[in-house]
DNA sequence: CATGAATGAGCGTTCATTCAT
DNA sequence: GATGAATGAACGCTCATTCAT
């Protein structure tokens, strides 16, 4: 064993060891900033806050993340893949088309109540003005996690499609509008969920579970 | 006749004129935001160009609107309350309300069509940074204006149901949804049109018509 | 007389206060701000310092002046405006070039005497750094007075040529080249002047009287 | 031989070895930064750049120069002590004291022009801000070399004092008068050489020329 | 009522320097 | 000796809002 072998070999751990605490930084940044940005909302939110919520220096976030949009961004990132997550375990059910789209709509609901706060991240995040300060990098990244979204939703609808229970309509069409009425009622309830409640005199899941109905219905053949 | 007459009579002529001369104003300094609103986005947008824009002073702005927030719900409330009054066409039809919900989805998409500038800003405005800087009478307001349109999505869906055409779902749940299907399917494809086209290969009225359709067949009666 | 014409009459008034107010108010930046550029160094002082030191926010200080570059050339420009004027009295005095000559250099000295803040100031503002953040109209003012300063340099040799006191050189040379050991020797003293003077034992006004003084023979004719 | 004599042996053996990597550090250092800080100015530099430049970590720069200050005074101190060994060729001429003179022009000017890197950094390190940042021995030793060029222009001229070409004046004031004509017209060509030029319709080169032997001339004793 | 100069807290960001490894 | 992550003070600058005129 020669020396630059044993070098090679402590560069390497070295490196990994490197790395992975930058991971591990990051993580610990974002579960700050996601802390942070909920509480204040992303343009109340300031970087010293979530420095100070982290236990870390301003300057170091900077380190890590180019600016308070990029965290942003990230933060939704990492929320739209937990979904996705979510999302791809349909692939293992077994249940016909209809009920794997309501399971779809499930899924959605329950992620959504348990991760509240990346919803309204996800919505803000669209906004140009955040998007225009984001590496194209990130930008990309979370288009493409967006779009595998809907790819399963779309899948499932194919594959109804395919197996007489749904009509034959574009299957990338009728995701994009399942999604849509899915996100619509989660942000228009997020808008105002008194008034909602009290209005309406639904809940939130419930109108799910009947959109989603509605929509599953509507996708079945008229017979 | 009194002098004190004279003067109440002058004091009504001059205290109508006063109401009619603030309200003219605040329309300009609504129209003037509306450009610079759009040009730059709420957050790039300052209230010095806007007051540039109409030819008044900064100060005087805030005469008229306590924050630059109000000023960009107000124009959020203008925009609703056109769109309420392009739905509100829908009562003098006379049509099977299956094609009355299609109508108010075309209504909805032309408005969209002719008024995107309003589109970006309802987006926005809906949002909790936006809103905790608000008063509460200008948020009442515009919470009305838009349970009005609802409204009028949910009396077409009840007459449906009154006249067998429907299903009986509760007709506030079913406007919802589909109010939240098109509002989503229009802000997804804000965020990203060029992206959405390319990848659904669909354009917007195509798929908001699909949207509409999935939705009232599904709001019929399986047979 | 109408109301317009009050109007207008009132109008000018108050823009002429207004124009009279924003001078002094400029000035008064620049007083306090040549106190903490010369105390501080250009590098190490702060906006807010100079806003501390003339009892404004530091906003205001924006509202004036663009940049901390700007403020630093702008007091450039009025030193050498300063200099400028003195200079130009050379013109109404009636004696022989080689005498206006050697005068110059005292005006320079004198001036240096009282004004040597301004003289760090003047060598910096050239630094390209500090140019690159300064808006075109104050280069090409500041880059003006120097050029007016050293026409004066200039016509004093170009007279002392026509009057034979002097040899056929380039008159804008010779200038540069008397401007440029005057500038040097202030600079280098500027510099380190308990080394020079300990090391030289000469000081400042007698070093430059002998360089004055070597320059203007060195202008005459062989005889 | 004991054991402690073979340790001093190769302790020295050591220690010699040590030194001379460090000045090879030192000096890969300083290559670097004068690279840097030629292309972005001593403010723009960063010195992670310098780091970055010579493929060591910002850290270990920190071992080898105190501060960024200290690098760039070094850097002059190196330009200063290449001008001084080309400026020592000239005891090696046999000429006239007045040819020799303008042969220091020459090599100035030669110099200038293969090291302009060096002049911007001679010029802004004799700045007060910087200075004020770097140790005393460095700031001595920079003086030092300072001085002996000067020595070298002094020795000329006395030279030419003693064999009667030039008039009895200080030596020291003269060298002084000389370099800071020479230097002050190097400067003020580098703030504005396109406007120089222009205006002035001379090159750099000319007017040295011009100046040196205005000196020269005025060196001489009127006959 | 209208003005616009002044405010000043707060912003995102930088980077020379330190220090644990 | 070398590293480079972390620091954190300080930076220049912005702009919604106020208030004396």
């Amino acid at each position: 064993m020669t020396n630059s072998h044993n070098m090679n070999k402590s560069h390497n751990i070295k490196a990994e060891r490197r790395d992975r605490e930058r991971l591990t930084r990051k993580e610990a940044i974002l579960k700050a900033a996601r802390k942070v940005f909920f509480a204040k909302g992303f343009m109340n939110a300031t970087v010293d806050e979530i420095a100070d919520s982290c236990g870390l220096a301003k300057g170091t976030i900077y380190l890590y993340f180019k600016s308070k949009e990029e965290i942003y961004v990230s933060l939704m990132l990492k929320g739209l893949s937990l979904l996705k997550q979510e999302m791809e375990k349909i692939h293992s059910l077994r249940m016909p088309s209809d009920r794997l789209v309501e399971k779809l709509g499930e899924i959605y609901f329950n992620f959504y109540r348990k991760n509240k706060e990346y919803f309204r991240i996800i919505f803000l995040s669209s906004h140009p003005d955040v998007r225009a300060r984001v590496s194209h990098e990130l930008l990309d990244a979370s288009i493409g996690v967006g779009k595998a979204c809907l790819q399963v939703v779309s899948d499932v609808i194919k594959r109804g499609i395919e197996t007489g229970i749904f009509r034959k309509v574009d299957p990338w069409a009728a995701a994009t509008i399942l999604w849509a009425m899915i996100n619509g009622t989660i942000m228009s309830h997020e808008q105002d969920p008194i008034c909602r409640d009290e209005v309406i005199g639904l809940e939130l899941e419930k109108i799910l579970k009947e959109g989603t109905d509605i929509i599953v219905n509507g996708l079945k053949e008229r017979s």
